[in-house]
DNA sequence: TTGTATGCGTTATCAT
DNA sequence: ATGATAACGCATACAA
């Protein structure tokens, strides 16, 4: 590979004329310019990006954490992580946790080690003191998930009303028995989402029956068995509320299996919207979220935190919406 | 940040003998070993990436192109990737080109900044010749699909072979109108998973209709609105292969709205054997794929690369397999 | 307008 | 066993 030393000397100019005329900072005769540049091209010179990157102490890459590559939730985030970035001339450098921390942390380490500016963490992946404490010197976003209590800049719906949303439309139907799958309980999106719930029955008067409050694991497989085992119940539920579209899915999955109509002997609700959600049978109501909107929302605070520019907000809550479709209806003892 | 001139200070050693301590590649006095480790323990000491990876001219860095993050088949072929990649000491940067050249062209560009050590396919992204010539001199793998004559070392399965074992599969079903949505057209795997098609066809000495061979870009959405048009025909086929399993489950919707019944008035098969496609209802007839395995094998030949280590092999095709589900059965008349 | 010289933070060579 | 020093390739302050 040519280097800048090789251009100069071909040119007949010192590297200093070369890297000026690269940048375009400072003025450069136009004669020489043309001889640089002619140079540049007959050598085939790429300025090395780790020379210019250890000069400036800077990557211009930027990380984004997620729990699970495979969850098309988050991979809409991601693009809007990454239209961001791009816009702002930053290279995405995308990992996954598997929800395990020792990863999370490896990820978070490349931001000591100078390998990356910024990181935007989509689920808080590691507990909240850890989290704080880290986030006060470094930049860093948390997208997705809002933190009781915590300074972190977050970009996110509010799960906790969302969900409220869908259990009062279940309860409007004329539901009563609700049952509830869960997300993983060390997850801080699950507990939202579960809060929510619960305060949708309590405000319309009715005890939880914790039989009915199930964890799944996010999972369409996760929702399949337990919902197996919801139906076994003596008295199972008239409506399922997952916390997520994969898990409803997986849900819908046993139900039909059970040899059970929907919505007619039980309605099936999830949460986020995925594009498949329209195209399974049937088509499922649910929440949903400005996905690709969290992720560019998020990317652009995290710019601004690199760049050490104030935050107008460090706590973005954006807008969801109850999707109604065909997983859902009146149960069957009101028709 | 603390830098290595500061532990050396505080140890009273110099630069050379802490970065002894860190390589542990010369002898080190225990006693001075000691006084550096608690050097940069009380400094938080963290060696910088950037000036190590300047160092050494390489940065631990592979990139795996994808078209499409969103796709779920793509990322389990990532994780399979990033596994590879971390057991042998690489960070990944994912990126997303939205089959768009000019933005696959610029995560090349990398590589010859020096930013990444190599760099994986997943689809060609661009022209054969540029690839051909891009590859000669640099790491580079081609992962899930084959180009007919080229040099560069691949990962894949036959898509040609496993495109006819569909068909071969809805023929002998009994079925002789078979549609085929096939995906983008500039894709090779798509050219490839057509002539499949058109061989089974051929092979059992039928011709094949062109109506019925239909280009889709490989979203559910996409899958919907060919099937729709399929429907409308005077002569509608009896099954339809596509070449996704996302356009597969896009069909799928479109025939239940059409008040057809899968698969007693028409069959269905995908390709690729998505989790959801067992979910789906009815659940997907369609070919499975070593998806994970494929990124896995990719990342352990482009380190190879990487590495100027020899290989055993450079075009490594994979086995897949049928899977015969409830969405592809006896044709009407037959029954 | 251009050149010289220094430093970014490592690793590795060569002495001692 | 340890230290001094030279790269790695670029950007920039300062001189000319």
């Amino acid at each position: 590979m040519a280097t800048i030393h090789d251009v100069a000397k071909l040119a007949k100019v010192s590297i200093a004329t070369v890297s000026r005329v690269m940048s375009g900072a400072d003025p450069v005769n136009p004669k020489t310019q043309q001889r640089v540049l002619a140079a540049m091209e007959k050598l085939n010179y790429r300025p090395n990006g780790l020379a210019r990157n250890l000069r400036n102490l800077r990557t211009n890459v930027i990380i984004a954490l997620m729990p699970n590559i495979q969850n098309p939730f988050f991979s809409e985030v991601i693009r809007g992580i990454e239209d961001g970035a791009r816009e702002a001339g930053f290279h995405l450098l995308i990992g996954n946790t598997d929800g395990d921390r020792g990863k999370a942390k490896e990820y978070m380490a490349l931001l000591d080690e100078s390998l990356a500016d910024g990181l935007i963490l989509t689920t808080a992946q590691t507990d909240q003191a850890f989290l704080d404490e880290f986030a006060a010197h470094r930049p860093i976003v948390l997208a997705c998930e809002y933190m009781e209590g915590s300074t972190i800049p977050t970009v996110s719906i509010d799960n906790i009303s969302a969900a409220r949303k869908v259990v009062k439309h279940l309860l409007a139907l004329g539901h009563r028995r609700i049952a509830h799958i869960m997300g993983p309980n060390e997850v801080i999106l699950s507990r939202a989402r579960l809060a929510g719930y619960r305060q949708a029955l309590q405000q319309h008067g009715l005890e939880v029956d914790e039989m009915l409050v199930q964890e799944g694991d996010f999972s369409l497989d996760s929702g399949y068995r337990v919902t197996r085992k919801l139906l076994s119940f003596k008295r199972p539920p008239t409506a399922i509320f997952a916390a997520n579209d994969e898990m409803a899915i997986g849900a819908i999955r046993a139900i039909r299996e059970h040899g059970l109509q929907i919505p007619d002997d039980i309605s099936v609700a999830g949460f986020d919207d995925l594009t498949v959600s329209s195209f399974v049978s049937p088509s499922l109501t649910t929440i949903q979220q400005p996905r690709y909107e969290i992720g560019y929302r998020s990317v652009e605070m995290l710019i601004r935190l690199i760049r050490s520019e104030p935050l107008a907000q460090t706590q973005v809550v954006l807008d969801d919406s109850l999707v109604i479709r065909e997983s859902s209806g009146v149960p069957k003892e009101h028709m």
